[in-house]
Formats: C-alpha cells, sequence, structure tokens
DNA sequence: CCCGTGAAGTTTTACGTATAACGTGTCCCG
DNA sequence: CGGGACACGTTATACGTAAAACTTCACGGG
C-alpha cells in the first residue's frame, strides 16, 4: 500500500517482494521460464496478490504498441441480432486475448464528424457492419485492419468481408412459396440503403422473372412495427388482384405486415403467408409463428473476429459465406382459392 | 511522415512545424492564451492536419492518470431496453467529454473470474445495472466511482443508485386491474434474483394484502418466450378457480403468456387480461396490443451517467426515483362474468 | 587453472504525451 | 537607464510498463 490512495503499481509490488521491477514485470507476464527462480517468482506473486495490484492498462498499451481492443461498429441495438453477432465476436476474441468495444448506432451520439470520438480506446482493428457504413471513411483514414459484415464484396474498397448467404436465404424462401402455389407476390423492403438489403429484392426479382405467371410488387417501409403497418395496408389497399405471398426484408417488418393484415380483415396464412427473415425472438412471440430464414448471427460474429485476427496477422482471411436456413412455421400456406 | 508506416506523434508535427513538442501539445490541447502566437499556434495547426496526427490515446492516458472512458455493465443485450439505456448514457458522457464502453453478458464470455478481462479498456467510472450484480465485487476491489442501476439502496453499500419508480409501476398496473373489477391475480415473476424483480411482487403482495377479496398467486419463468408460456400453462391448469389477471413482470413474459392462454383455450383479454413492464417494440407487435408500464430507458441512463459524473466529482448525486407511467392497450378489460 | 555457460537477477531505456520549470528578448515605467 | 513584466517559446520530467542489454556468481570440462 505505498503511499495514499493510489493504485500499486509494479514497482510497489517488486518492492514489497524485494526484487526489482523488471523482475515482477518478468514473472507476471509469464516471461521467466529461465530467468527467475522459483522461489522469487512466487513471493512477487505473493506481493502482488497481497496488494490487489492490477497493471495499467494504458502505460502497458503505450508500451507495447496495441491494445488488444477491437471495436464493433453496429447500425444500432435495437434488435437482438447485432447482440448475437457480438455475443460471438467477443468469444472468440477472448480466446485471443482480446477484447472487443461496442459503438453502436451514432444517432445523436457524439459529433457527426468523428464517429469515434465516443469509442476513446485505442484500437487494434475494427469490424464494422455495411449497415453503418458511413463511419467507414473515418476507419479507413487511420489504417486500421478492418473487416467488414454483409458488405458489397465489390465495393469495400479492398477491405475483408464476411458474409450470410441472404441470396440463398431468399432463394429458399422463394422456393416455399412457389411449391405452396403461390404467383402473385409482395416484396416489403426495408428502406435502408445497403447492399444487404440491396440483394434480397435483387434475388427476388431474379428468380420470379425466370418463372412465368408470377407477379411482382415492392413496398418500402423503415424497420420498425409501425412504418411496416403503414406500408403494407396501403399496398394491401392497391387496385388489382390482391397478393398472396408477402416477403419481408427482416421479422419486424414481418410483424407490422401482420398488424396491417389484421386490420384488412386478412387472416395469416389463410388469406395471405408472411414471411420474414432473421429469426428474432419476436419470430415466435407473435401468432401465427413466423416462417423466416434463421441467421446464426453468433456464427456471423465468430466469423468477423476470425477474419479481423488474419487481417490483423497479415494473412487472408477464410472464404465462403456463411449458410443459412428457412424455419417453416405457421406463417405460410398454400393461396386462398380464387 | 517521419519513417515508414507508423502513426504520426507530437513530435512528428512539432518538427514539420518548426516548433517543439511541447508547443504542440499546448496548441493542440487549447491551452496556449498568451503562450503561443496565432501565427505559429496556426502553423501547428496546419502540420497536424497534413500529417494526419491523431493523438495517441495511451500516452495521453498514461499521462493524465485518466482515460475519460465508463462502463456500463448490463446483464444482456437481448432486450433493446438497455440498448435504449447505453443510448442516454452515451449522450450524456459525449456531451462531457467521456466515452461509454458497454460491456454485456458475460455468459460464455472470458474468464468467470475476472469479468473485465475483455473490458481492456482503462476506466474511470462504472454504471451497473444490479442484474449483473455479480460481477459488483470485483468493481468494489478496484475502488472505482460506481453507479448501481435499480438496486436495492439498503443493499449497495454506499454505492449511488439510480432507480425507476417501479413500485408506482405495479402499483398502477394494479390499480387499473382492481378498477376493472378484478379479483384473482396471477404473478408470473421473473425467475431472476435481483432487486428490481423482488419489487415487483413485494408491492403486489402488499397492495392485494390490503383489498379484502382478492387473491394472489404466483408463478416463476425464466425471461424467455418459451420459458414463461410452460410457466403460464401449468399455472393456468392448476386447479381452483383459475385468475383472470396475469401481472407479468416483463413484456417478454407476457409474450410468453399469450401464447399459453392460446393453447389453454383462452381469449386475452376477455377471459384473461395481461400485463406487461418495459414497454418494449414487442409490446405493440403482439395482438392484442399489451398494456404495460413504460420505463423510459433513455433517460434511466441519462440520469445514470450524470449520477456517475457527479460521483467522479466528490459531489452526491441527485435523489429521486424515475417516474413511469402505465399504458393501457387491448391487452386488459373486465373479467369474464362468472 | 581458465574460460565458457547458464541461472538469476538488475539496470536502463523507450513508448508519446502533458505540463512544470526554465530561458529569452522586448517594452514600458519609474 | 535599470529592471520588472510580459509574450513566446523551449527543456526537462514523469506517468507505469516491457524488454533488451548488462552484471554477477557458481560450476564444470578441457
Amino acid at each position: 500500500m505505498a503511499r495514499g490512495s493510489t493504485r500499486p503499481t509494479s514497482r510497489d509490488v517488486a518492492q514489497a517482494a524485494g526484487v526489482s521491477q523488471a523482475a515482477v514485470s518478468l514473472v507476471l507476464g509469464d516471461k521467466w521460464r529461465g530467468r527467475v527462480s522459483e522461489p522469487t517468482a512466487q513471493r512477487v506473486r505473493d506481493a502482488a496478490h497481497r496488494l490487489g495490484y492490477r497493471p495499467n492498462l494504458a502505460a502497458r498499451n503505450l508500451r507495447l504498441g496495441r491494445t488488444r481492443t477491437v471495436l464493433l461498429v453496429v447500425p444500432a441495438l435495437t434488435t437482438e441480432f447485432f447482440a448475437e453477432v457480438y455475443t460471438g465476436a467477443a468469444r472468440i476474441a477472448a480466446e485471443h486475448g482480446f477484447g472487443v468495444v461496442l459503438y453502436p448506432s451514432p444517432e445523436g451520439v457524439g459529433p457527426a464528424r468523428d464517429p469515434f470520438a465516443s469509442a476513446r480506446a485505442a484500437l487494434d482493428g475494427v469490424i464494422a457492419s455495411s449497415m453503418a457504413a458511413d463511419a467507414l471513411t473515418a476507419i479507413r483514414g487511420d489504417q486500421l485492419p478492418l473487416v467488414m459484415l454483409d458488405s458489397d464484396p465489390e465495393g469495400s474498397l479492398g477491405a475483408a468481408t464476411v458474409n450470410l448467404d441472404i441470396t440463398d436465404g431468399i432463394r429458399q424462401v422463394t422456393e416455399h412459396l412457389l411449391a405452396l402455389g403461390h404467383r402473385r407476390f409482395l416484396h416489403l423492403a426495408a428502406d435502408v440503403p445497403s447492399w444487404t438489403f440491396d440483394i434480397r429484392a435483387r434475388e427476388l426479382a431474379a428468380r420470379l422473372a425466370g418463372t412465368p405467371g408470377t407477379t411482382l410488387r415492392t413496398a418500402h417501409a423503415p424497420i420498425s412495427i409501425e412504418g411496416a403497418q403503414a406500408a403494407t395496408e396501403t399496398a394491401l389497399a392497391a387496385p388489382g388482384p390482391r397478393p398472396t405471398a408477402l416477403v419481408c426484408d427482416d421479422d419486424k417488418l414481418a410483424a407490422g405486415a401482420y398488424k396491417a393484415a389484421r386490420r384488412a380483415g386478412l387472416r395469416v396464412p389463410d388469406d395471405l403467408s408472411v414471411t420474414g427473415l432473421d429469426d428474432l425472438g419476436l419470430a415466435t412471440a407473435i401468432d401465427p409463428e413466423l416462417t423466416t430464414v434463421r441467421l446464426d448471427a453468433e456464427l456471423f460474429g465468430e466469423r468477423g473476429m476470425h477474419a479481423l485476427l488474419a487481417v490483423m496477422e497479415g494473412q487472408t482471411p477464410q472464404e465462403g459465406d456463411i449458410p443459412v436456413h428457412l424455419v417453416v412455421r405457421g406463417s405460410t400456406a398454400p393461396p386462398p382459392q380464387d
């Protein structure tokens, strides 16, 4: 307890153990194979424990020139999806002695010019969702190792990418609905400028274009229950034959669509089949339970972290999209007979 | 661009501007009132900008002995509630030049003994939810300024607390249901050892004990839709007169209860009134929309951060619980006539 | 007997920053 | 005309750690 209230330093430990500060560093850093005798090492460990010594991270980071800390930039935490991504990334990071700091949606937090003013920790690398791509330029300027999640492989300027196989997910949804007999589709699209949403529209359109006798209309909505409800209501009120299958970009949109359908006097799935994408907890909370595409968010985070570790080592990360799979529940059924 | 690939330091900037490193520090630190001439200051700023200089946080933290970074410990991010708490805390923090680092649920992340191994950043203070109280002892050992969220004012060992007025929330729920005519209550309690859940049970029991002719039963469930569904199903299948009002500790529990009611052939709210607590997005996604208690999570985070700032200044934080209010939606109605 | 070798440490240095302490020159006032 | 006072800087130092470079001693082989 050297003096006063300041935390003990390695020098205090050294003094208490009767050795030099260097010896403390060696012992506690586990670098003492043939440098320090076992009894002395034990004395050091005892003293450190007795004083409640905790190394000063700032000093260590300064000395080592790295922080073993990585930033995860996500669009927002209003969905559990990115919470799971975090969990997966943090697990892998911890296995490699790294920590993960979360940087959620910049809306209203910190000065817009420098989104990292609030992420004060110095960083060794960044994992960023493409849905928060506006922060990307600032990161590139820092020359930090970067991995993008769900980003256009062409457009990410050489940064490594880890993607979910959303294209295949939409294909599975479409096949499922076509097999049930649906022909008139409505796509409820997220009103968010992001590659990961663009490919949904692209794949759905491509698949239906290859199937004669099908029609596809599109409605756009912000990712919120109210927004989705409003957009679906106007889309369903449009003239012409009513769609029988509603493909939503996201589970939350589907939840809003349920409400619109109910208000329009339509029953899910008898009058209208609805599909989502994500498989959040929400999917089984609503009635009927939602047919959706399960994304393994935790694995997504793990793969993202693995990729970043590879980039930081100067290696090339593993290739290949993460598979997804359709979960059929009660919100899809054959279309009503006209 | 001193040499190679290392980031420019303040010394590089000094050299480029033709001044000493100290001058750079003064100018960039805005401490140069009468110490450096305006033209020189401008030269320094230009050089810094030209080289893309960014101060080394580790060195600054070491020098200043503080990090302007605060930790927010939350039980998990599987609910948007704590995401909003974060948003509020981060806003206030940013206004005071602080950053907030999130530390979600330790489940499976990092060694259990030291929950902060993965929060590598050095910290100036901690805001912790009582739902993650197991981490509390480790924090106290570090002598860090600490603010507890929703914690027993008696039992938090002198740490400052910021609480939502849950007691009043439960009172409002109970009054509402009593006014509708309900007499047989079932309490679906979260199976989580935390003061914030204890007081729900306490207040509900106290209020009903003061009202003759009422009965109260209790079921416990983990906070998940499946868990709540299972617990509610067994509780509803119990012998004796069926409860007409189901008070849930949490919106997610209510969503599970909906499913149990439906499976038991009961309609909400005609046969069974259900209430929640939180007012998450989930509350309006389910049908009928949930009568619940709205908690202002963002304000909660703001107040938590304000309290922590006060504690760090050695002051006493503002007293007083945060008000909450009942939101009446479609899940409550008068009890069925026997 | 002498030198090499290995164990068991210690001394020293550097990381990049903020700031206290210390020069300069110039001007103004008594 | 001498010496503060002020403007404009610079030099030096400390923060706590990790690790390279150095010291000391004992021992064993040729």
